[in-house]
DNA sequence: TTAAAATTCAGGGAAAACCCCCAGAAAAAT
DNA sequence: ATTTTTCTGGGGGTTTTCCCTGAATTTTAA
């Protein structure tokens, strides 16, 4: 019997992820939690063999939730559960310790593979996320592998959270009672440490890997 | 007995549902599409009570589809579903005809409440939901009555993947073989149509209404 | 077939963003 | 306690975007 978690911030798909996996008799579903804080909180006292971890979610994203993870309980196996299929977002995740990636359009079946999969100590990756990965390899490794999961101040976060809401370097001075000049420094950092080179990339990049807190 | 009909890009999402809504014995859940295409050409021989729609889907969008089938079937109820709580969305896809609106953090509690509350000819909004439509009520009801679904042109669709793809006016000038010029005015019409007044905006408006093809 | 929308082009000017350099003070982490 | 990061500020300059105007051709829709 496998004892596996399932960690996500929508209801529906805990729920429904739940529901699927109790049909199977070799796995049981011991917990589910709405956020990664939760989920940390709670290994403590009760250790499954299995994580289900989202990657997109408010408060904690699954990227540090794994690496927080994979350092206290090195056994515990953890299968990334994502939206998106971009191949930054996978390498990230694998390079953190993951076990495996399942994109959330993958079936009852390819779900309960990566679950044995992984606890048996293989890495599962679905046909799909192997396709990708493999037809990125020569473009973006060297922009990967020194480019770890782009963390911004709490100012730069800020401040990128007002040039998406498309406020100009001018107004987000004047609202946060800084220079002009300041302003513009912390946009050149954000955009270095998101690896762009234009007002285009930032918020492209922010939205993909949802490191604003987007409460519109 | 009330026959429901799923349609969703992701198979986790669809096979979670039915098997939530097959424990109920008021409800059957017949159908279950993977794209509004697949499920506009089924309900020739198939028509379903209640339709639960997602509206981030590729091929074709929620709001399109809902329009459509409104037009065709107009009783039959539609449910959307969505990851985003955005209140224009909502707005949007109310204004085409939806019955209910779920976000997918929901639980299953409430979503048979919607199923059953719409099939009886009552509209469905979530306590979350109906809060933010009434929270921003005041302040964008000229925008979004008088601006429909921003629908782009081929070229201003492909021109926006390219400034989203960071890529300035004068590459962009070069690699589609027009001028300078040519550009600057489509960037000037997408802006307008969009209702944003700089690239950012044109960035997050694009990737929140999923208006390009992201195939990276 | 006629009206509407899309695509093409351009000049001139203002505003904003981007890029280089630097550097001190405060806060956080080791 | 010391190193690192963050936050602050600025000078000087180039590039890009934004805004105004206007207009001809082609394609699409009513």
């Amino acid at each position: 019997m496998i004892k596996v978690c399932i960690t996500d911030d929508h209801q529906l798909v805990l729920e429904g992820l739940k529901i699927l996996l109790d049909g199977e008799h070799e796995i049981q579903v011991s917990q589910c939690y709405r956020s990664a804080v939760q989920l940390i909180s709670a290994l403590k006292d009760n250790l499954p063999d299995v994580v289900l971890l989202d990657i997109n979610m408010p408060e904690m994203n699954g990227i540090e939730a794994c690496k927080i993870i994979k350092k206290e309980y090195p056994n515990l196996k953890i299968i990334a559960l994502s939206m998106i299929s971009e191949s930054n977002l996978i390498k990230l995740m694998l390079k953190n310790g993951a076990d495996g990636y399942l994109h959330k359009n993958a079936g009852k079946d390819e779900i309960i593979e990566a679950i044995h999969d992984v606890q048996q100590g293989k890495k599962f990756l679905s046909q799909e996320i192997s396709d990708i990965i493999i037809g990125q390899e020569h473009k973006d490794d060297h922009k990967v592998s020194n480019s770890p999961f782009p963390k911004l101040s709490r100012r730069e976060e800020q401040i990128l959270e007002m040039i998406i809401d498309e406020k100009t370097t001018q107004e987000i001075s004047e609202q946060l009672f800084i220079s002009f000049g300041t302003v513009e420094t912390h946009r050149r950092n954000i955009m270095i440490k998101l690896g762009v080179k234009n007002t285009a990339g930032m918020v492209r990049t922010a939205l993909e890997y949802q490191l604003i807190h987007n409460n519109k």
